[in-house]
Parts: C-alpha cells; sequence; structure tokens
DNA sequence: CGAGTTATTATGCGAACGTATAATATTGTT
DNA sequence: AACAATATTATACGTTCGCATAATAACTCG
C-alpha cells in the first residue's frame, strides 16, 4: 500500500532556521521548558520533526540558537533608542530608561523566555556565556550614561559611586520590568516608565522626568 | 525465585509529606521542571516512587503543595522582623525593606523557584490564585507601612500617590533582591539593603539609611 | 527534459515519563 | 503472639520523549 505523503514547499534554510527558532521561543514563552517539546517545536513551525534534525545537530543546539538570538534581540531593542540625537545627557539617560520599561522590552513574553532560560543559563556553559555578556553589557551601558549625565550636571562621582548607581538602577529597572511584564494591566500608559525615570533619577541624584528629547 | 524487599522504616505521614515536597523545591530550583521528575523526587526525598501517589494523588498536587509552602514560607520570612518593636515608623519601614533584601530571602534558590514555577502560575488556576495572594499581600504591606512613615513624618500623600511609591519601592526590591540572589558575589556585605534603603527612601523622600532599629 | 542534490516526510527505536496495581514489610493493638 | 491496618516497595502499562534512518518529493542545472 502506497504511502500518502504531506505536499510541501521546499524552503531556504535560513527561513526553516528562523521558524524553528521562533516556534522555540513562543513555546518556551508562554509554557517554559516543559512544553518546549520537539513535536510541538515542528508542528508549531509547521513542518515535521525529522527536520530539527536537519538543521540543528540536537535539540540543545535549537535551544542554544534561539536564546542567542532572543538576547541580541533584546539588547538592541533597548539600545536603539541612543542612535537618535538628544538635547542633553540627562535625555539620552532618561531616554535608555525609558525605552527598557516600554514595550516591546516591556513584554509578558520576555519574562516567561527569562523563567524558562534560567536553569539553563545556570548549567550550560554555552548559556552561561551569553548570559553573562550580556548583562554585563547592558549594565556597563548604563553606567556609562549615568556618569555621562553627572559629569554634564557638575556633579561629583567616583568608581565605586558609579558602579553602585548602575547597580541600584539596574534593579530598579529589572523590577519595574519585571512588574511591568507580568502585570500588564496594573498600570496607566507610561505610568511605568515615569515611575523608572523618578526613581532613576532619585538615586543618582539628577532630575529626569522633563527633559524632552 | 524470591524477590529482595529493601529494608525500610515505617515514618509518619507528615514526616514523608515533608521530605516529598523539600526534594521537590530543591530540584525545582536548582533545575526547574525539568529535572523535577517522579523518579528523581523520590530518590532525593529517600524513598520509591510509588509512594508519591500514597501522598498526592498526582504530580500537579505535589507540585501545588509544594508551591503552597514556598510562598508561605518567603512571605513570613520578610513579615517576621516587624514583630519586633521599633524606634519609629521610618526605622519599622527600613527594617521591613532590609529583610526583604537580606538573606534567607535573598539567596539563589529563591530565583531558581520563582522561576521554575513562573509558567505553572500562568497555566494553573490553583497556582495563579496562591500568586496574586502573596503578591498582593507583599505590597499592600508594603503601602501601608510607607504610609504610616510619611504620616509620621508629617509628609503629604493621597491614594494615588502610595499606591505609585508602593508599586515603585516594591519594583526596587524586586530587582535588588533578583540580582542579589543571581549573583550572590556581584556585592559586598550589606551593599544590597543599603542601595534598597536610599533608593526606597530617595523615591517616597524619606532618609532611611541610618534609622537604626 | 533528465539527472543530481537536498530539503522534507514517514517510520521506527530504546529510554524515560506519569500513573496504576499488587505484593510485602512495619507498626500498633489486644 | 496473632491480627489488623497501612506505609512502603516492586513491578507493569501505555504514552511520549529525543534521536536515528530510510524513502520521497521538490528544486537546480546541464
Amino acid at each position: 500500500m502506497p504511502q500518502k505523503r504531506k505536499k510541501h514547499q521546499r524552503q531556504t534554510p535560513g527561513f526553516r532556521r528562523q521558524a524553528l527558532i521562533d516556534a522555540t521561543l513562543n513555546l518556551l514563552a508562554e509554557g517554559g521548558p516543559e512544553v518546549a517539546k520537539v513535536r510541538v517545536i515542528a508542528k508549531k513551525a509547521g513542518v515535521t520533526q525529522g527536520l530539527i534534525r536537519h538543521y540543528f545537530s540536537t535539540k540543545d543546539d535549537l535551544i542554544a540558537a534561539a536564546y542567542e538570538q532572543h538576547m541580541t534581540q533584546m539588547t538592541e531593542a533597548t539600545s536603539a533608542v541612543l542612535e537618535q540625537p538628544f538635547r542633553s545627557h540627562s535625555a539620552r539617560l532618561a531616554g535608555f530608561v525609558t525605552a527598557a520599561l516600554t514595550p516591546p522590552v516591556v513584554d509578558l513574553r520576555n519574562v516567561g523566555l527569562w523563567a524558562g532560560f534560567l536553569h539553563m543559563t545556570q548549567t550550560d556553559s554555552r548559556m552561561q556565556m551569553v548570559h553573562a555578556r550580556t548583562y554585563r553589557a547592558f549594565r556597563d551601558r548604563l553606567e556609562r550614561l549615568i556618569v555621562v549625565a553627572l559629569k554634564a550636571a557638575d556633579l561629583p562621582y567616583d568608581a565605586q559611586m558609579s558602579r553602585r548607581f548602575a547597580i541600584a538602577c539596574n534593579g530598579v529597572i529589572d523590577g519595574l520590568w519585571l512588574e511591568g511584564s507580568a502585570l500588564p494591566d496594573g498600570f496607566e500608559r507610561d505610568e511605568l516608565s515615569e515611575i523608572g525615570l523618578q526613581s532613576v533619577g532619585a538615586i543618582i541624584g539628577l532630575n529626569l522626568n522633563k527633559t524632552g528629547i
């Protein structure tokens, strides 16, 4: 008895790889590692499970590729705002903080991914490196922005101060990001970024709220 | 051929239940849901897997019981400090913040558990209720402490202000808790709680740092 | 239009999963 | 010391897991 085979179109390797990565990220975000099984991923990507092995030598490979892409995208989403010109260094810092506390960075999906990846980053050495690199990049960028803003405002600072400021502000941003993403209806429009600006400003001793662009 | 059976001691139901819950929490904290399989849990608890079904009608039941206990314990660990007398209402608030940013609340294990439970709290309705209840209890308690401290300092406040203060302070605390737990070597002793006190104080307009007890 | 390349599907395999059930060891009671 | 109660182990069942392999469809290029 001849077997019926599903009709399909050939796609470029890049297309299929991306579809598989997207499916993986969506499943991880919504249901965590328990839900991201190879058969489910393949189905969500619109292919059969065998194709995963054709593009990734193992499931862990697919997961790692998905993590790498996600972190890169998150970093870019926050940093893109710095490309534009600002009226002042304070406004530049404010723009960065606002970007980190506004969609698409603030998103329930991202919290789900963060939680889903956490244990892997503590176990898998590959992911550990990606994690450390991304975290430090964000905090260092924040510290540089703070230092420049303090300097422009003729406020005194030293290495220890700026480090602690960066840690504290990073904590505020992370915490608000967490709350804003997990409780999307718990805040009014722009309330989250306003609280963030006020808090970061209070910590480093600068008024960031109405600095405009 | 007669089967050899392992020798064992009978234990009280409470003892076994607790051992199974502890094993579940430890595994979830270290490896996430992927690692917390029934056979692994049973082995870590020092029993065979069949016993799980004797004390919990299903694996999800065991997970839910473990979550309930963990959240209760976290809440108690933070609130216990409020039992003692304080010199002022500001000191009372400061004590609460400090407790939330000090071990045993600040602990890598707790972050692991938080991440491991996240997707379940978004899916399972039982866990959703426990989660919402615990989160609101913490934030409401924080808001009451803030209001009392502001009142005692003759500072003006209204409902919207105190709500936003509580959200912002909760965000700071969550974020610092996250960083301090995930990067235990990233901070000097008491650095985390000092940053927390300074930030919370800056947000609500009160100096909390050297209020003593 | 025919041959070669490879993207894709279909199918199978051993291990591990959660759960169910029967057998047995341990303890308290009389 | 025998018995009842139940805590605990041992084993089995059906399903799903990640991974492997072979068959086949779809496209490229002469």
